[in-house]
DNA sequence: CTGTTAGCGCGTTCAA
DNA sequence: TTGAACGCGCTAACAG
């Protein structure tokens, strides 16, 4: 008894409600014998209601099975408690865990969010934006710093409040969560130096911030007197596969690298299997660095080298990021948090 | 100068927008002069308007920056273009050329998509469904056919078009695209007898499927007398780590399995890496049945049998389920597609 | 092909 | 603490 919930078609109650959809707000206060607007504050702002109201509204809600249309909420307030995140895929993402930290805590606050495949393209990061925009989301979540003019622009004048992640940059759009990609090429590179390799390569696919680790790798081996560093970079997404294939042609092409540098430890894994495939012994045939720490994929091979970077911890600082500027729209600070990296080295564990 | 977009400071026009807040259609409308609902089939069906109308109409919505308001838009003619899609989690996940898939359908389609991450859990499913009817979604896509009963009520009650992807059932809300997890263990069963294993043993995630998956298997393994088939359940998400810590704990409880069966190829890759770093070879001591085919796993290591599911083909699947019933509501048809499997045997590449 | 009227279902702002 | 009036920005239905 209990579990029964008022039909359309029932005529339990003297007050059957007629009309075809879902039953509204004033269906609600029908029921319950009050005005629609104590509905609207018994659901959501409870403690601005006495207990009787709130007792004689929620059995009503119960009895007429009512669900509060967001969509007049927020046409009425202005306020969608929708954030849209933008993301370059889902396949095999070393995003993963940033979005489900960031998923989280904004569930946990009341928001719900819309997902953007962007493909790595600026151009669709922008085609995308201006479907997205049409929503009126409270807060953006974009990946990278790079975006079209167009989309900049629709942007600022948008005045929703947007978080660049995973990147950092001179010129943000507004706040930025993320760290440095230079940086990371250049510590791979120092490392690898350090550890007495001579003959680098690359196994990239083509990703802005991976190309940029990449550039900031090969520049740092330059100075230091390397200027050959053959590289294979391929289409993403990132696969097992691409890695297969990048080492399979580099070494087709007649290279010898005693180390190989990968976009990500998915590439990286590929690069492994292709070596074992060919009996080479890693590291001391070829050693192998990868990107992301992919849920601790140094453990798979306890010779993979790779850059550890705490994919939780972005998702985490971008949820406050947002949640913070929602409550103080006009707060002066502009966020700009480092997350760093680690490097982390097969002897390290 | 083309790329100039006029801002509400501006007084460049005659007809400076006054208001606060965006532009909206009434604002275009004065700009063109023509009527709003001119202004509004202009931008969502051009071919009832004349070129003379559409050309004043879009110069008028480039003036001003116009971004049409889908929530007054949805409210008014009852569509959201919004598609609700649930996922267990985004990490690592199985479901990730699923969503791919679908999304990139929906996209061209003119759909967007708001994101739920369930956990495994009906409980929060439940939860976040409440939350997401309020949206009014299109469309609803579920992963899996394991529902509260509240859920089930609030999903027949609401009217929406739903997909349990994934999986198959007796008794689905509505639509249907998946494959039969018991058939899946049932095929790894008879496939590893057929090639003389004895001694099984299971490392699994604690997921519905996966668990279901492994009852088959030994239910049919009793079928041939295998009683014993000790088993590993850990909690999801399906990391490397699950893997590694599953076989060692299978073995250090004394456990001397010639095969181990994976919930995932993810975990598969973990028993792999756990075996390789005690030396053990595979298949000779140990062979490993993963399962998903991640990014063509059975790759990565040429004695890694593995089931195959086309998971791009259960995304386009649904997509097409749900446009087909956005485009005839009240169709006839039942949708209901099994998208099978494929058992990958380490000969068969 | 274009315009007019009348809501969609809610929250804000005031007053009681 | 509760309620009434109004408008959020748009589209459906009809009229011209």
């Amino acid at each position: 008894m209990a579990r029964q919930i008022a039909k359309p078609s029932s005529t339990a109650d003297a007050q059957a409600v007629k009309k075809a959809g879902s039953p509204t707000l004033v269906d609600v206060a029908k029921v319950a014998g009050v005005s629609p607007i104590t509905v609207s504050r018994a659901l959501h702002r409870p403690e601005v209601v006495s207990e009787e109201m709130r007792e004689k509204v929620l059995a009503a809600v119960r009895q007429t099975g009512y669900v509060s249309n967001m969509l007049a909420g927020a046409l009425a307030s202005k306020k969608t408690r929708l954030v849209a995140i933008f993301l370059p895929t889902i396949a095999n993402s070393i995003f993963a865990d940033t979005v489900q930290a960031l998923m989280d805590r904004l569930t946990e606050a009341g928001y719900q969010t819309l997902l953007g495949l962007t493909g790595y393209s600026a151009e669709q990061e922008e085609k995308l934006l201006e479907a997205v925009l049409g929503r009126r989301p409270d807060g953006i979540v974009l990946t990278g710093t790079l975006h079209t003019e167009s989309s900049r622009l629709r942007l600022a004048q948008s005045g929703i409040p947007v978080v660049e992640a995973w990147d950092l940059s001179e010129d943000p759009l507004d706040m930025l969560v993320g760290f440095s990609h230079e940086g990371v090429g250049a510590a791979i590179a120092k490392h690898l130096l350090g550890k007495g390799y001579q003959r680098f390569s690359v196994v990239s696919i083509s990703d802005p911030r991976g190309l940029r680790r990449c550039n900031s790798l090969v520049g740092e081996l330059a100075r230091h007197g390397i200027t050959s560093v053959p590289m294979q970079v391929l289409t993403p997404p990132a696969t097992l596969e691409v890695g297969r294939q990048g080492l399979k042609q580099l070494l087709e092409a007649g290279e010898a690298p005693d180390v190989v540098v990968c976009s990500s430890d998915t590439v990286a894994q590929g690069v492994l299997a292709e070596a074992a495939s060919r009996g080479m012994r890693v590291p001391e045939d070829i050693a192998v660095m990868g990107f992301g720490d992919l849920s601790s994929a140094a453990h798979v091979h306890p010779a993979l080298s790779t850059v550890r970077v705490d994919g939780k911890r972005i998702g985490d600082q971008v949820a406050r990021a947002l949640l913070e500027r929602f409550k103080h729209p006009d707060g002066g600070k502009t966020v700009r948090v480092d997350t760093g990296f680690t490097l982390v080295d097969r002897e390290s564990t």
